[in-house]
DNA sequence: CGACGCTTTGAGGAGATTCAAGACACGTGG
DNA sequence: CCACGTGTCTTGAATCTCCTCAAAGCGTCG
């Protein structure tokens, strides 16, 4: 059944993704806001840190990194995404992006337009304000993130872990088997370690008996003692 | 003049607060929707993490730091805030605060009810999208924080005497000469370093001639050496 | 197969933490 | 006015964690 348009209506994230809090009603409504149909290949972009900012997106499947660019060139990835969640925040106050977001896996995505979002105060407030708290839910884990920078490098790695887990269970997929698509190199970027440091936790957590790693294949053996590491 | 009421229109914080990008027409009708006259003393709280959220709060005079609280009890401060900015965005996402803001000195400010907020899409929806710019802008702060996580500790600290400095320039106080109402202790806890390792730094910054600091008072002679150590 | 990128592993070193002790400031009470 | 106590700040020395550098192993894709 390709044919039939997919619709905020009959999209398998409804219950992940905007509509997540909305009636069928408010869903309806919402539809005809979003353009959907988006895609992305592994490693492009999505959007570009200094770009203008076009909309708020929902990614519907692959998974997404969003990429700050310090001066010397270097990267620095802020956060991972995963379907149902929504990005495009860090272009808001300025109408430029701060960010960009890449693409770890092929991607799709909708989006919310940024002109309906300046209006959708009279069409649907309640809508409005669901972005808002969206909004503010990044700045939440940006605080998680910020709590867990303070830890041990056995710590970041395992919340690292768990927290993709349980994001994945949250959206039905398997929480004990699962495919991380970023290098070492890319997990050390995004928790502060270096690589090799990346290598050396993860082995520590292998040998231990926690979890099985064959390069980006992970499955988690022993979820409760990752958990155990976590404490905050 | 004590006796006539302050509004929007004549505080002295119009233009970095809630209003800086609105036209007098709009801030007449902002004003009505403020609740001002809030005070609390050093030390008290302005909302508790884990109470409800109440709205959205404007700091007015004093300083306050955001602090979430880990299950061990042990605090992390998220955030220093100066008057003009908004506070009580993590809030918003759950109804519930997830940090609480404690007052560094006695501290005034003005509150926009969460009630409003909900029905602010018809009654001014610009308002509502200023709104949803400001909590995007809290991110935006936390990422730099994040970005700065990673240097070391001569940068971390050399960050935080800039920034604050940038901001109370940009709020018309002087950007040499200032109070910093934070412990060693909380600068540490708030730039993940030792107290004693704030200490160390701030006697290097002293030696070399770019500050002189007498307890919480801060003095900065060379600006740009501190500027050039920060580098992003 | 060979080249390239990614990952693993080891050894040495740098930076920050921790622990411990002493200096200083401030307020209280004698 | 000074002695005293408490909390904050400074300073030093030992320790530890993680990083850097270097080299070798593994995989994958032309």
């Amino acid at each position: 059944m390709k044919t039939s348009p997919i619709t905020c209506a009959n999209c398998n994230l409804e219950t992940i993704c905007i509509p997540r809090s909305l009636g069928s009603d408010q869903v309806q409504e919402l539809a005809p806001l979003i353009r959907r149909h988006h895609r992305r290949q592994k490693g492009e972009t999505i959007y570009h840190a200094g770009g203008s900012f076009k909309g708020v997106i929902a990614l519907r499947s692959g998974s997404v990194k969003l990429v700050a660019v310090s001066i010397e060139g270097e990267e620095l990835i802020v956060d991972v995404i995963l379907p149902g969640e929504l990005i495009g925040f860090d272009g808001v106050s300025e109408g430029i992006h701060r960010l960009s977001a890449i693409a770890l896996d092929d991607a799709g995505f909708c989006l919310l337009d940024a002109n309906q979002l300046q209006r959708l105060g009279q069409r649907a407030p309640y809508l409005h304000h669901l972005v808002l708290q969206r909004a503010c839910e990044t700045f939440d884990r940006q605080v998680k993130r910020l709590l867990h920078s303070r830890q041990t490098s056995e710590c970041r790695v395992a919340v690292f872990l768990v927290d993709i887990s349980d994001r994945l269970k949250l959206r039905g997929y398997s929480e004990l088997e699962f495919r991380v698509s970023l290098s070492r190199e890319d997990i050390g970027n995004y928790l502060g370690l270096a690589h090799e440091t990346v290598s050396r936790v993860l082995r520590l957590f292998q040998d231990r008996g926690w979890v099985d790693i064959k390069a980006r294949n992970v499955c988690i053996r022993d979820k409760k003692a990752l958990t155990r590491l976590v404490r905050d």
